[in-house]
This record gives structure tokens, C-alpha cells and sequence, in this order.
DNA sequence: GCCAACGTTGGC
DNA sequence: GCCAACGTTGGC
């Protein structure tokens, strides 16, 4: 069992929208970056818990507690032309982005604001505390996830 | 809207 | 294979 942290622009597709899905279920498509693509296709597996991160909005934070619904699989978006994600170097046979699908986990009872997380030590090595970090996908200790849940209950 | 960070592209 | 230019991310 691994931790990750997920980031979403609320205004792009929020927590509230993935416990809105019909099965609380979305494929997370669109992520063109090398590194966040081998998280989801090489190390994430199935059940792994996920910190559901809002970014670009006006209070960013964790906004509740996904899960990796399903083994890495072919971004569709990659093949369709009309798709803002697509790729013309992908094909069928050779796919060059994967997901996994991410599914509503549980809620959290409030929402843990980046600007609280900075005040704890514990979290001082947390890569999404790193100055410059761009990455949407970022793994995180079983430590951090756990004091973390603990903020929110 | 600004801007630092940093990944990607493409000419050489 | 280097590296300048460019584009994107994301907090502020």
C-alpha cells in the first residue's frame, strides 16, 4: 500500500465533483508529464490511498481522501484529435500516456489548507513543500499521510 | 497578474 | 548532446 497526492483545479474538477460521479469514479486523464505518468503507470497499484490536493484556487489544500480504482491503462485522449490532450507522437500500438482511475475514498471535516501544512515540522520534508514544485502527482510517506488524516478527523 | 521554477523543444 | 527559448505550473 502506497500514499500519493493528487493535484485538481477545483474549478477544472474538484473533490465535490469526483463524489458527484455516478460511481465516484473518473479516469484521470490529461497529465502530459513524464514523471507523474510513471507514478501512475509503474507504481501505483490498486487500492493505494490518494490526498485529494486543490491547486491555482483561492485556498489550496486537501480537500478528502481518494483511492486508485483500477490498474494503469491507455489515456484516451491521446488518440482523439478533437482532445486538447492529444498527442500526435501516441499510437494505438505504442500509447505514450497512461492513468489509472481515481475514486471518492471519504470526506475529510474540513478542508486542510497548504497554508496550515507549512506549520508543521512533521511535514517540512513534504515534496509538495519543496519551493518550485510543479508536479501533479507526488508520492507521500505513510507518516505524513496518516498525520494528515488525523488533521481532518 | 506576476514571476520563479523547471520541463520540453529544437537548432546546431 | 548542449543549451537557449519557450511554455506551463501554481503560490502569492
Amino acid at each position: 500500500m502506497k500514499y500519493w497526492l493528487m493535484k485538481s483545479e477545483p474549478d477544472v474538477f474538484s473533490f465535490t465533483d469526483l463524489k458527484s460521479r455516478p460511481n465516484k469514479t473518473e479516469p484521470w486523464n490529461g497529465v502530459r508529464n513524464y514523471q507523474a505518468r510513471n507514478f501512475m503507470r509503474d507504481d501505483m497499484q490498486v487500492g493505494d490511498l490518494i490526498l485529494f490536493y486543490h491547486s491555482s484556487c483561492e485556498i489550496p489544500g486537501i480537500a478528502g481522501i481518494a483511492k486508485v480504482n483500477s490498474m494503469p491503462y491507455p489515456d484516451d485522449t491521446q488518440f482523439n484529435k478533437k482532445s486538447e490532450y492529444f498527442d500526435p507522437k501516441a499510437t494505438i500500438e505504442n500509447p505514450r500516456w497512461f492513468l489509472i482511475d481515481v475514486a471518492f475514498e471519504k470526506d475529510l471535516k474540513r478542508h486542510i489548507s497548504l497554508e496550515e501544512l507549512k506549520g508543521f515540522k512533521e511535514l517540512s520534508d513534504m515534496r509538495l513543500m519543496q519551493k518550485g514544485n510543479r508536479l501533479s502527482i507526488l508520492p507521500v510517506t505513510k507518516k505524513e499521510f496518516e498525520f494528515i488524516i488525523k488533521l481532518g478527523q
